[in-house]
DNA sequence: CTGCTTCCTCAAGTGTACTTGAGGTCAAGA
DNA sequence: TCTTGACCTCAAGTACACTTGAGGAAGCAG
């Protein structure tokens, strides 16, 4: 009656593996991955069966967010550290974390922004056919530091400096 | 005198990868890579060394866009389809493409608006915790689709049409 | 007790976007 | 002539974010 899928939790409310990732709208393997990557914990039944705190679905979420945003997950780590994983979260964690990932959002609006700007400009006059295009011709080089690909701005601006490549 | 560093050129201006490679800012292994997979186009000279039309550039740097907004290639290449690599290019073309990427700019900087709002929203007042937040629940299920890593919302909703799960 | 589902671990595979390396060609400058 | 630097190919490596598969244990329903 109570317990159509209801299943194996017979103890504390804390969640399956199964159940966060039906809930979180991830795949078991995703959790699974995401604790070995140190982003979520869990404790462990007898039967060493994973059992997920509630508030661990909040940072299943926040991870989730994150990735939509295309942050690796080395940086959603950094920021979730400062939410300890058990124990008295403070809701100022949160609000914390949220203003640091703002200020991600709005750098990457601003982004979008001068981008669009561009190709209005560069696209709609041809511009990018000369070389004094900010697009055509953005750094002179980029193309070599380290290896394998990488992912967003925000990368490269970490490593050497090298200003905007998309600065108007 | 002029020049400084101007190679083995000593035909048409078109540019050598090298050149290429330093004016739009990638590795010379990188053209090589955007060539194979059809992004790009060249000739050979009898030496079987590449020389790209200069028109090329603009295609690098539009691929290079794509690359920050995190459109896969595969996308970039149905794209650049429509804007033929050597002859006639034709301006609409290009502004056939900057429309396309302008709705995708648009797209994306209204999921960004969204997620700042879920952000401020369900962060500041703690809803995450709750099932009913939009992102603490999404879809019940959205893991269980193909390999590989997904990298943006775009790919899934072509797949089976889930409902954006950031919707409001 | 049997069957089914869920869970476990660990190793290997996958897709994207490149980079790196080995081994070799070609042309111009000291 | 020798060396240097840019170029070539092709195979393999790398980073990230997962997924898949093999092989097995746990727990509940009938």
């Amino acid at each position: 009656m109570s317990g159509t899928r209801g299943p194996r939790r017979m103890r504390s409310n804390d969640l399956t593996v199964g159940e966060m990732a039906r809930r979180a709208g991830v795949a078991v393997s995703t959790l699974h991955y995401y604790e070995a990557e140190g982003l979520i914990q869990s404790w462990r039944t007898e039967a060493n069966h994973r059992r997920y705190d509630r508030r661990e679905l909040r940072r299943v979420a926040v991870i989730r967010i994150a990735q939509t945003l295309g942050i690796p997950l080395a940086q959603v780590r950094e920021v979730l550290a400062q939410v300890p994983s058990g124990g008295a979260v403070r809701k100022a964690d949160w609000q914390g974390v949220s203003e640091i990932w703002r200020e991600e959002i709005d750098r990457r609006m601003e982004l979008l922004a001068r981008l669009r700007g561009q190709l209005d400009h560069c696209m709609g006059c041809g511009c990018l056919s000369l070389e004094n295009c900010p697009l055509y011709n953005p750094q002179d080089r980029l193309g070599d530091n380290g290896s394998g690909p990488r992912r967003w701005l925000g990368e490269e601006e970490e490593r050497e400096a090298p200003p905007d490549p998309l600065a108007p």
